[in-house]
DNA sequence: CACTGCACATGACAAATGTCAGAAGGCCTC
DNA sequence: GAGGCCTTCTGACATTTGTCATGTGCAGTG
């Protein structure tokens, strides 16, 4: 029996190098492929596949994106995610979205496949590494306008223009900054909105 | 005659898939791999490959850096670089390195075995895409110290602490910020560092 | 040699930001 | 229903920035 694959990932390099290599294995089929979200979930929904590979960074729509639509839309489909970046946050975001497999890019094709399988067999995988700094670095302590705000300043807003974009008065974002800055324990907003994003919080 | 190659890229997945795919092609044979700047160096010694394919983006020494040294220990070898997020200044950068081809993630195997036989026979080979953008992101307007300056302020340091580690006076820094911000055109020094890090001048 | 551009500085002012206290309404929970 | 947490606001204050004028010294260039 063999487990028809989809492929997503935007590097026509590497998604080409990968679909040569899964297609080896006898029990692997490299159904379909895609170069951005939206098009993952086209392909998906044409070819239907058994296991989607999903890349997280992806133009368009990103993999847990892809991941939750794809969850509604062919409940048979199990997804599992590369990714080159494992920011901690986003494990969590996309084992919330029903993602069964979350892998960095730094494993071997061999072990990839593997993991096809055992995702195939409705089992999880979750890398333990990328398990470890998910725990390690825990839940964020910012409430969701504070985690809001932070994202709004991310591309060096001033507050100003925070506030009107987020609809609040200054003095609301000031204070939210402020209080997500004192819980980071970091110097000031910038570093916050650094930190926050190396944690996959934003 | 078969080109002699080293493959460096930190991402197992992709350096397997890669080799594997390079080595259906007659001509190519993959003689060493590596997973950081410093073991591609020390591969490169051990093995003398005609052509280097490197990673632009790797832990120890990025690419581009690996290159000069490759440059200076062994001349015969020539450097193609390879990079999923092609910043216009990097291809400058890796151009005044020496480095012989340069290409984004994007191109598919078989285009990047053609563009290695260009590189190996001596000729230069640059992505046509990122070669306009560098022309159209121009050269960077900015002075050595503004360009520093602006480096230590991408962490979102205070003035105080950039002072300190450039040994400067707060008032100069503010000063070359300033410039630097009135220079790119924009709002604030953190727009500023994000736009001088996706041309790639800092 | 005068001119220009860069490095570096000072001092002063205006604007943005960070911090704090306080206060009101909403929602949840014990 | 009292207490707690979140959201939202205001006003006041200290600190940090951004901006500008202005000065010196040094290197390169016509």
């Amino acid at each position: 029996m063999t487990v028809r694959v989809l492929l997503a990932d935007d590097e026509h390099l590497i998604r080409g190098a990968l679909a040569a290599l899964l297609s080896l294995e006898d029990d692997l089929m490299v159904v379909a492929e895609a170069a951005s979200g939206p098009e993952a979930l086209a392909m998906a929904r044409a070819h239907e596949p058994d296991v989607a590979v999903l890349d997280l960074q992806m133009p368009g729509a990103d993999g847990v994106k892809v991941a939750t639509s794809l969850r509604a839309e062919l409940p048979g489909c199990q997804v599992l995610i590369v990714t080159s970046h494992g920011r901690p946050g986003h494990l969590k975001r996309a084992l919330a979205a029903g993602v069964r497999g979350f892998v960095p890019k730094t494993v071997s094709a061999q072990r990839l496949a593997e993991i096809i399988r055992t995702v195939h067999a409705g089992n999880r995988y979750v890398d333990p590494e990328l398990a470890a700094d998910a725990i390690s670095a825990g839940d964020s302590p910012l409430t969701a306008r504070e985690a809001e705000v932070l994202e709004l300043a991310a591309d060096g807003a001033p507050v100003a223009e925070i506030a009107e974009r987020a609809a609040l008065s200054q003095g609301t974002v000031r204070n939210y900054l402020s209080s997500a800055v004192s819980k980071l324990g970091v110097e000031n907003r910038h570093a916050a909105v650094r930190l926050a994003r190396e944690r996959g919080w934003v």
